[in-house]
RNA sequence: UCCCUGCUAGCUCAAUGGCAGAGCGUUCGGCUGUUAACCGAAAUGUUGAUGGUUCGAGUCCAUCGCGGGGAGCCA
């Protein structure tokens, strides 16, 4: 295997003289007269090793099957590199040909390509300057996550994945059962007999690990999940995913101002992360992908995040003199042309919206005293939309079980989420982070079924 | 799910209802310490699928499939 020091990665920082070898997949080849140059990327970082091969150095054969997509293991000498591009360069003396690559059907070529054609090959795409950038950058994302919450005392906690209380939310969940769904078991009125399945009971996909890891801040006082979601909504746009991973904090001792404090230094801090991680990689985005990526994660680190009451809001929608194509008044939700509206052209930059109307927001989230709104926050971001959703947490019992019933929900699914209030509660606030939302924000990539590895979107789930 | 739009060579795209095209990639040759190199030549097609209209359909119509943009749902 690979070591520390010996990726490609730490070739291109290496000592000028030494003998290395390396591994990799060959990106591009550039053929002169009695010399062959050779793009080499392992992965381990934006720029490739370009390797050099005089003519005659190497065996004729091993040449041949050096094409665009080979797998090698090139044995040298680092040199300085006497052109520009690069500081140093291996000179080849000795190759491995792990796997060559069918030049005449290798698909990906020296040229651009579309991100759609890429998708079509996941399996191979990983090995394009843009796929490699991307996942770079999704695994400095993963590290600067849990650090930041690391650093801060924060516990890490594994909630379900599968889980049989259909209560954690309106979002539409994927089933899970062993049943033979070419013969069913039906109880005396026909419906399925799910006492039969697996679990003894319906059983789904989460949709949220909230309900399960406010249990966990009512102990640990500061935690976060983070993992894999699902939901089995039939949406097509360009922001959703049927399995998209979400980060939680929930805090106990915390109110909205203090959720939203961590908020805006949690999109901070991860940022800022990244910026430092993979500088390459971001340049090549801002390049190539959105001229503006840079600039407007320079402008959200050094800036303060705007505030507005959602009546506020609304206000500034009401006064804007525009024609809507959805209608604005207070108790409306807020249409995608309402928040790209405040975030794009009024303040042009992360707005925090507080204090919605209880009608459209979740049953937990913590009344105010004017009995119209709630404690909830939305974090909006300029071209993406909604990239946090959180809120402060109903912790009294009476208020919480009197919403319940008035949202008709199903009350005893609720005991262990009523218990809590009524055995050492707290106030408590927590957010939901969508993981790829803000892949999309990083990176300036247009799709996010092109910042997942392997995208699962309504009537598709390849690779 | 709704609205709009697209599907032609490996890729990106042309083609008034009338002979199926180009660039890139690939192969071969040339030139050059090259950087998405350059110059010349060659090979490459079930025009997304199924029906229909027509003397004749890549082009028009219908249905389906898949992609893209927008919307809804949201993270």
């Amino acid at each position: 295997m690979i070591h520390q020091g010996e990726y490609i990665r730490d070739i291109l920082r290496g000592e000028v003289g030494k003998t290395v070898h390396a591994h990799g997949w060959v990106k591009t080849r550039r053929d002169s007269k009695g010399v062959s140059f050779v793009q080499l990327n392992d992965g381990s970082s934006f720029q490739d090793l370009q390797v050099v091969i005089e003519e005659g150095a190497l065996p004729e054969e091993a040449m041949k099957q050096t094409t665009t997509g080979a797998c090698v293991r090139v044995t040298g000498e680092l040199v300085a590199s006497p052109a520009a591009g690069q500081a140093v360069e291996l000179k080849a003396k000795e190759i491995l040909v792990y796997g060559g690559a069918d030049p005449a059907t290798y698909p990906l070529q020296k040229k651009g390509h579309t991100m759609e054609f890429l998708r079509d090959i996941a399996h191979l795409r990983t090995r394009s300057n843009t796929f490699g950038a991307v996942f770079r950058v999704r695994n400095a994302l993963a590290h600067a996550i849990h650090n930041f919450y690391r650093e801060r005392g924060f516990v890490y906690v594994h909630t379900p994945i599968i889980t049989a209380s259909d209560c954690e939310g309106a979002g539409a969940m994927f089933g899970v059962t062993t049943l033979d769904m070419m013969n069913l078991p039906r109880n005396d009125s026909g419906a399925v007999d799910y006492s039969k399945d697996f679990f003894g009971k319906p059983a789904y996909l989460t949709v949220s690990g909230q309900l399960n890891v406010e249990i966990f801040a009512l102990s640990f006082t500061n935690v976060y999940t983070f993992g894999p979601t699902f939901r089995a909504e039939n949406s097509n746009t360009p922001r959703h995913l049927s399995e998209f991973w979400m980060i939680e904090p929930e805090m106990a001792f915390c109110d909205l101002e203090g959720d939203m404090e961590l908020a805006e230094a949690f999109l901070k801090y991860i940022i800022k992360y990244v910026m430092e991680a993979c500088p390459d990689d971001l340049e090549f985005f801002n390049k190539r992908i959105d001229n503006t990526v840079l600039a407007t994660l320079s402008q959200v680190v050094e800036n303060n995040f705007e505030h507005v009451t959602y009546t506020e809001a609304i206000r500034l929608l009401e006064k804007s003199n525009r024609t809507w194509e959805f209608p604005v008044f207070w108790g409306a939700d807020m249409q995608s042309e309402h928040e790209r509206y405040l975030t794009e052209e009024v303040f042009k930059k992360p707005v925090i919206v507080t204090d919605y109307p209880k009608e459209i927001k979740a049953f937990y989230m913590r009344a105010n005293d004017d009995g119209k709104t709630v404690r909830a926050m939305d974090v909006l971001a300029p071209r993406i939309g909604e990239i946090i959703g959180g809120s402060q947490r109903e912790e009294r019992y009476d208020v919480l079980l009197d919403k319940i019933r008035k949202q008709e929900l199903n009350e005893e699914a609720y005991w262990w989420y009523l218990e809590l209030r009524k055995y050492g509660s707290a106030p408590h606030a927590g957010f939901g982070l969508g993981f790829e939302r803000v892949m999309l924000y990083l990176t300036g990539m247009k799709n996010i079924r092109d910042v997942i590895p392997f995208p699962r979107t309504p009537g598709s789930a390849d690779f």
